[in-house]
DNA sequence: TTTTTCGCTTGTCAATCGAATAATTAAATG
DNA sequence: CATTTAATTATTCGATTGACAAGCGAAAAA
C-alpha cells in the first residue's frame, strides 16, 4: 500500500492553512483590507482567530499571502493557455489570450476586486502589489499585445486599463449585474458571450 | 441692502454639512463602508465625530447622503452635456456622450469606486443603490445607446459593463496607474486621450 | 509506554469602533 | 440687555478590533 495515509499531522496543517487562505481571499476582496476582520476570516474558515496569528503571524502578512494566491491562479491559468493555443495567426492568438483572461475574471473575480480596492490609495500595500506582481507582468505582456493591435506606445496604458476594466467589471460586480439586468454573468453562456464581446472590442476580426 | 450677509447661522450649518459630506465621499470610496470610520471622516472634515451623528444621525444615513451627492454630480454633468451637443449625427452624438462620461469618471472617480465596492456583495446597500439610482438610469440610457451601436438586446449588459469598466477603471486606480506606467491619468491630456480611445473602442468612426 | 512536539483553543490586552448624552458656546430673538 | 435656540464640543457607553500569552491534547518520536 506504499504511502496510503501520509503524515496526518502535516496534512491537517496544510488543509487548515489553505482554508484560512481561501477565507481571507473572500473576506479581503468582499470588504477590503480594513473592513475584513481576522475574526470574520476565522469564522469563514471554521476555526478561531488565534490560528490566524499562528499560521500567518499578522493580518498584513495574511493579506499578502492572499494576494500571492490570486496572482498564482492567474499565472497558472495564462501560462497553461499560452502553451496550448490552437492558432498561429498572431491576431487570433491575441484574441484567444483576451478571451482566456475574461474567463479567468469570471472564475476568480477576486483578483480584480483586490486591484481596485488597493489601487485607489498610494500606500505600502499598493507599492508591494505593483512591484512584486503587476510591474513584471505588465512589462512582459503589454508591448507584445500592443504590437499585435498596432497601438501607439503612448496609448498602451489606456488600452491596458480599458481591457482590464471591460473584461472584469461585470464579474466583479456580479450581484449588482444580477439585480440590475437579470443576467447572471457567472453562467457559462454569459462568460463566453462576454469573452467574445471583449475580444471583438479590442481586436475586431479582419 | 436686502439680504447681503444672510443667516450666518444657517450658512455655517450648511458649510459644515457640506464639508462632512465631501469628507465622507472621500473616505467611503477610499476605504469602503466598513473601513471608513466616522472619526476619520470627522477629522478629514476638520470637526469631531459627534457632529456626524448630529447632522446625519447615523453612519448608514451619511453613506446614503454621500451616494446621493455622487449621483447628483453625474446627473448634472450628463444633463448639461445632453443639452449642448454640437452634432446631430446620432453616432457622433453617442460618441460625445461616451467621451463626457469618461471626463466625468476622471473628475469624480469616486462614483466608480463606490459602485465596485458595493456591487460585490448582495446586501441592503446594494439594493438601495440599484433601486434608487442605477435602475432608472440604465433603463433610460442603455436601449438608446444600444440602438445606435446596433446591438443585440442580449448583449446590452455586456456592453454596459464593458463601457463602464473601460471608461472608469484607469481613473479609479490612478495611484496604481502612476506607479505602474508613469502616466498620470488625471492630467487633462490623458483624460482626452482616454475619452477618444474609449469612444473609438465602443463606436469606431464610420 | 513515556516523553516530546506542535497544531490548535481559549482568554486577555489596549485601542478603536458607532452611537448616545451632557456640557458648552455663540448666534438669533424678544 | 436678557432669554432662547441651536450648532458644536466633550464625555461616556458597550461592542469589536488585531495581537499576544498560556495552556490543552493528540500525534510523533524516543
Amino acid at each position: 500500500m506504499g504511502e496510503q495515509a501520509k503524515t496526518t499531522r502535516q496534512q491537517q496543517r496544510e488543509a487548515t492553512r489553505a482554508r484560512i487562505l481561501e477565507a481571507a481571499v473572500r473576506a479581503f476582496t468582499d470588504k477590503g483590507f480594513h473592513g475584513a476582520s481576522t475574526r470574520d476570516i476565522a469564522r469563514l474558515a471554521g476555526t478561531n482567530q488565534g490560528l490566524i496569528t499562528y499560521h500567518f503571524s499578522s493580518k498584513e502578512a495574511l493579506w499578502r499571502a492572499a494576494a500571492d494566491a490570486l496572482f498564482a491562479d492567474l499565472e497558472l491559468r495564462l501560462r497553461e493557455k499560452l502553451e496550448n493555443v490552437s492558432t498561429r495567426d498572431p491576431r487570433e492568438y491575441a484574441r484567444e489570450i483576451i478571451r482566456e483572461y475574461v474567463r479567468f475574471s469570471a472564475a476568480r473575480p477576486e483578483l480584480f476586486r483586490l486591484m481596485v480596492d488597493e489601487g485607489k490609495v498610494a500606500d505600502e500595500r499598493l507599492n508591494w502589489l505593483v512591484d512584486k506582481h503587476i510591474k513584471s507582468r505588465f512589462d512582459a505582456l503589454a508591448p507584445e499585445l500592443s504590437k499585435i493591435a498596432g497601438l501607439d506606445g503612448e496609448l498602451l496604458p489606456h488600452a491596458f486599463y480599458a481591457l482590464a476594466g471591460a473584461a472584469s467589471l461585470i464579474f466583479a460586480v456580479a450581484p449588482e449585474c444580477r439585480r440590475l439586468t437579470g443576467l447572471d454573468p457567472a453562467r457559462a453562456a454569459a462568460v463566453e458571450a462576454h469573452a467574445d464581446f471583449v475580444a471583438n472590442l479590442m481586436l475586431p476580426s479582419r
